[in-house]
DNA sequence: CGTTTAATTGAGGAAAGTCAAGTGAAGTGG
DNA sequence: CCACTTCACTTGACTTTCCTCAATTAAACG
């Protein structure tokens, strides 16, 4: 595969639909191979290694980022629960927007990062000039809105296991969005970071996995991989409909669920 | 005041904050007097009364909407918990983004509702045509995503007073950001519009509403006015601090905590 | 191979959800 | 203008769910 090497040699990309298009519902590049260049020449390249902050609510917003490889977290202190995490954030995803000149959350490296700074300076005379690069922010920030919309009605969601199952649905289409396949679901982050972006206890996400597990509806290979076995009960369940109680679950696959009778 | 009038004499207003400028927190118009004369030439006023719908969930998007005056509701079927509202549109917003084709969520009136209707068409041609404009759409657009994180973290709170309490915080925010001044708040919405907004049952919104008046942090002084008369509690909760049981609330006022002793 | 970190499991309690009844306010028609 | 209907909100009793605290097991790392 020599997708992430023409990602780097290009200049920073980013991924998104036309808000108004009537388009396909596959992602697709949102900058001109001119653009990227025009990109490059102002960027430059960083690393940062797993755990590192990249940057942190309040600072001073003076670039803006481009992820390359890797995936990073974008949070806020919670006096609640710790912390609370907005969004994760994958290659070819932009951040870095900021209130009055400071950025709102802090972005902190989930797996190690490879990303295009750039100077908010040079990135605003850059977009002054060109259209296109401005139409390709419009549509990148509105696929951000949708997906925060999202993750908001996630969050009103009551029972633990929709809250599960539509995570690994947000995870998934993302993954299918940036071509990488939904054979599996690969998940970078710990139990904690998805409990902080469900809004449970890190006790509660546990549980609801393992209820998963053992109602057949999920199979997991390892920590970070998750593969949807029943689609349709998957799909029930991120749709709302809440599942029968526990108790039937030994007489799971056909048996009688009345033993006593 | 002239506000409204002259809102409405001179085309389509977006109000919003240039996010990556160092500016002053106050949200200002961000077009040009020539982009509202240029807007208001593609476009329709239309007229919505109490209780309508100004598109479905899936509809053609075929237009989008500058609110001139009246509140609306965008809501999304939810099978957990009947419909889940996931903004509120007050004057000078805009909405009709859309996915593929589609409107992403359905919009309700909250309040008779005045709103330009422009057509896409039209609008994405002006669009490639005045990078000012591309601007101004683009920072409304990263205002609307901030306030979505700003209602996910609200619905990630687990107390329902700490939920309640950061919904007034937002609704006094965007009032004051238009200019409305801040002494009272004005909720055009019922209880149950505000049940669905924070993610808790109508119930629970009705007794955190009673609460934070029975503690005397709030008034109403009707159904639609609110006014906050204990700022510092009320910072505290919506900070997330949790407030002593109800047990001690006839104590309140520097009464004996221990009636016991 | 031991140490540290991450994930799981259990028991008990608190908070909010649900169901059902009651109160109050707004609007309607005589 | 007032009785009446309706709708919105409130309150109570009970149940469910998830959170909290604490202990245990499993997995990563040096």
């Amino acid at each position: 595969m020599t997708k992430v090497v023409s990602i780097v040699g290009r200049g920073p990309a980013v991924r998104g639909v036309d808000p108004w298009g009537i388009s396909t519902g596959r992602m697709k590049q949102l900058l001109s191979d001119e653009e990227r260049a025009r990109l490059a020449a102002i960027a430059s390249i960083v690393r940062f290694k797993k755990g590192a902050e990249i940057y942190h609510e309040g600072d001073r917003a003076n670039a803006v980022f481009n992820i390359i490889s890797g995936v990073a977290k974008a949070c806020k202190a919670s006096p609640d629960n710790g912390e609370h995490i907005m969004a994760f954030l994958f290659p070819e995803d932009l951040f870095g927007l900021s209130e009055e000149g400071k950025y709102v959350n802090s972005v902190k490296v989930v797996t190690p990062v490879t990303a295009y700074q750039i100077p908010v300076s040079a990135l605003r005379s850059q977009l002054s000039m060109d259209a296109g690069l401005e139409f390709g922010v419009i549509c990148k920030l509105s696929h951000e809105l949708r997906q925060a919309q999202r993750h908001a009605f996630l969050l009103a969601r009551r029972q633990a296991l929709a809250k599960l199952a539509m995570f690994f649905e947000m995870l998934e289409q993302l993954q299918v969005a940036r071509g990488e396949g939904a054979a599996e679901i690969y998940m970078p982050m710990n139990r904690s970071d998805i409990s902080e972006y469900v809004g449970m206890s890190l006790e509660a996400v546990s549980r609801a996995f393992r209820s998963l597990i053992k109602r057949r509806i999920i199979e997991t290979r390892n920590r970070w991989h998750v593969k949807i076995i029943d689609r349709d009960t998957f799909a029930k369940l991120s749709a709302g409909i809440s599942l029968p109680s526990p108790a039937n679950l030994r007489a799971q696959s056909g048996g009688n669920q009345f033993p006593g009778s």
